[in-house]
DNA sequence: CGTCAAGCATTAATCAGACTAATGAGGATC
DNA sequence: GATCCTCATTAGTCTGATTAATGCTTGACG
């Protein structure tokens, strides 16, 4: 899943996922727009150098993420942005490579900032030993990075953190946007990279976090992840929502 | 997409389609638990009467959505729950449709307690006249349908009423949970029937939820928003997370 | 007896080509 | 002009053969 064919990720090289990563990013970059039409199997076989099964097995992967619908006589045809299904995790990293898009990073960024500080809240009440250990962990990693000056490293830590708090929540929904969580911090770093800012303003905040989680106060905990954003907000140079 | 070969949806009973759901139920009913490896692929072929391009297609699909891991010499093996994607459309009226479980029901409203109210809120702020039209639309049907006392229909229109909310609050990722927020009214939609309730006790709080949003009062709306889930939680009998 | 490397067997992954079915377009019929 | 039939196009499905990945067995070696 996480791996592709860029990354000598060990061992395996499939054609598939190789060829879906390439129609995805063709569509993506805007070669075949909406409503276009893509050549018939045959002929993207032959385009592609690869087999009818292997190019089949992609375009089912393309459909079920919503970015294509094949008709008999029709063809394969490219699904307008609308109906995709952008918070897959490997959409959501594909649009991520290509090009976020400013609208795209402000709705990540809105949601954030409505289901972290409830996930703070429901950790505060639910957190297991377990949750807490891996936070305390996350934010070790942080403090030690941020004391490094290695700050991809602080950024990988910071979204570790972050998901241990989702997890901690115990809300499977919550959990299962961990993929979207962690897309948009790995965004996020970026623009501050390209900004030229320090990241990590807010270390202190994590760790004021995992206390109030500890003490069990829910109200506490949701107001500090609010600040937490908030100040993440400013670093983004985004309003904050109010 | 949302069409099953159950109900007779206009043409097609594609097999590969068939399949997918025939294997995504053995699993979700436990026929094949965590860990277990299904048979050869050759054996399943003969097992379902299909060829194996139909049954790999199948095997994709649920591969994308973590409930399957293939690897050469081990075989096709079911991965845990917690590797799910939940959230797929399709898995998640699959599991609405066998057992939908109560931990996962109460995460699904603690998620919509969560993302609505915010919604709301963004809606009032950014409501275009089409979106306020179709707000408008899903509350004259959901009258209509409550005094024709059809509750179906209600339900049907009060689900089209939340989409067409988180689509006004223009935020993608709201918008691209419509699935989830639509399976969980029809949950607890369900849950009424079944303990013999009158579901729309909150109807007027809808009407006045539009006027919020008309009146442009993004504060007002969320609270609105919340009062109405309020509602909703006791009427299923959840604490209300408070 | 324990360790490691080579070969073997199993299974998914891929390829190749034919056949089937759905469906819109265009022509024949009235 | 409208309706029905035929046909061409394209995705869907089937069959079976080949390739590649990888755990397991076996046996040599220490």
């Amino acid at each position: 899943m996480t791996d592709d064919g860029s990354l000598a990720s060990r061992g395996k090289p499939r054609v598939h996922k190789q060829t879906v990563k390439t129609l995805a990013f063709s569509i993506l970059r805007g070669d075949f727009p909406a409503g276009h039409v893509l050549p018939p199997e045959t002929e993207l076989c032959d385009t592609l150098g690869i087999s009818r099964s292997a190019l089949r097995e992609s375009i089912r992967a393309l459909k079920d993420k919503g970015m294509l619908v094949a008709r008999p006589r029709h063809g394969t045809i490219v699904q307008p942005r609308s109906a995709w299904q952008l918070l897959d995790a490997d959409l959501l990293s594909w649009s991520m490579e290509i090009d976020p898009g400013a609208e795209f990073v402000l709705s990540l960024f809105e949601a954030r900032q409505v289901i972290e500080p409830a996930a703070a809240r429901l950790s505060a009440l639910r957190a297991t030993p377990d949750d807490l250990a891996a936070l305390e962990t996350a934010f070790a990693d942080m403090t030690r990075a941020k004391a490094a000056g290695d700050f991809p490293r602080f950024n990988e830590a910071d979204i570790a953190f972050h998901l241990a708090l989702l997890r901690a929540s115990s809300n499977v929904v919550f959990i299962q946007l961990s993929n979207m969580i962690g897309t948009a911090l790995a965004i996020a770093f970026r623009m501050s990279i390209a900004r030229a800012r320090e990241p990590g303003a807010s270390l202190s905040k994590h760790g004021d976090l995992i206390t109030m989680i500890r003490a069990r106060d829910p109200v506490g905990a949701e107001n500090m992840m609010s600040r937490l954003l908030a100040i993440a907000a400013i670093d983004l140079g985004l309003n904050g929502g109010e």
